[in-house]
DNA sequence: CGAGCGCTTGATTGAGTTCAAAAATCGTGG
DNA sequence: CCACGATTTTTGAACTCAATCAAGCGCTCG
């Protein structure tokens, strides 16, 4: 029986270069990546051409695109690295390599994603109740320190502002404080 | 071995009365509701008493509080019948029960959530990059008739616009037409 | 060391909100 | 089944938050 935790140590761990794309809209994709260090971005380009960045992947994060691996469909996400990162790239389980896992695996699959559903799930109530300002303070409790790493314009489409919207509510709360 | 098809199979039917509520804030809950006819609603009250739909399961929808259900602790969301409904209430697999369901269902459920993970982030990205209208028109594409079954301050509340703003998008879409 | 990118700041615009009030629809008791 | 009060939807007018446009500053990295 195969069993996760093993997968993720025997895996290779592969070095990325800042800026390099490891999955472009329309690619087909099996894998996920597990960030040992550095960052990674998922982000899309909607038919205006703008730039909505899903989510971010520092230490100790997995990012995909969950369509892709689900359907064996072509990738809706854009992954990239936003920093020089290390990552440890898994392949999706197959229906063979799925059912040859052990329940264990299974079980804990099952508790990651409903983990995850969780956190798209808090997200979206964000996202609907919640001003600019609200979101931005929200984030940084989110992802500690990432906001000294990750450019600004990013985290402002992160939060579904433009980059002079999120520099005016860091004014604010500066004045706040 | 308990297999999850089964269990839905025998599960009794419950009749609902329409504004009944199912589970409120703050309630523990260790169930999810599959509903076989009739229409429920997740929502949430903000910090500002304000409603916002996160949710609406028509028939053959699954709905449910992750928070409540994973960490076993007090539910974020409310849920309530928008219409008189038939459902089967589901209580959460236990560890012991969850540990003896068979693999099959277990990766049927992983399946479910990958789902329900995809459409998550449609919602987010739609919420991220998308007008109001698109967001309507959006939502008629997600479910099908139900703008003709529930009142439309609630699918304005789902699409985070005001009822107002909801009257002005139909009343745009029609002229257009 | 210069060109370009990222961040800030100001001025203007616009999508969507708020407030108010009328019109339409719903639901309940007689 | 009707009637009447309550709720929902529509419409109008004023307003607001955040977007867009534009310009200037400061870094960085090539």
């Amino acid at each position: 029986m195969i069993n996760l935790s093993s997968i993720l140590k025997n895996t290779a761990i592969k070095k990325i270069k800042k800026g390099e794309i490891l999955l472009s809209n329309g690619d087909l994709s099996d894998s996920f990546f597990h960030v040992v260090k550095g960052c990674l971005r998922s982000y899309i380009i909607d038919n205006k051409g703008k730039e909505h960045v899903f989510q971010f992947a520092p230490e100790d994060w997995i990012i995909s695109d969950q369509e892709s691996m689900m359907n064996n469909g072509p990738a809706i996400l854009n992954i990239d690295a936003i920093e020089d990162s290390q990552i440890k790239i898994i392949k999706r389980p197959s229906e063979k390599t799925l059912t040859g896992l052990d329940k264990e695996s299974l079980l804990e699959m099952n508790t990651k994603l409903l983990r995850r559903i969780n956190s798209l799930q808090k997200r979206i109530i964000q996202l609907l109740s919640s001003s600019a300002e609200e979101r931005y303070t929200e984030f940084l409790k989110t992802y500690p320190n990432l906001a000294q790493r990750v450019p600004q314009k990013m985290i402002a489409s992160y939060l579904g502002i433009t980059p002079e919207g999120l520099s005016r509510v860091r004014k604010e709360l500066v004045r706040k404080k």
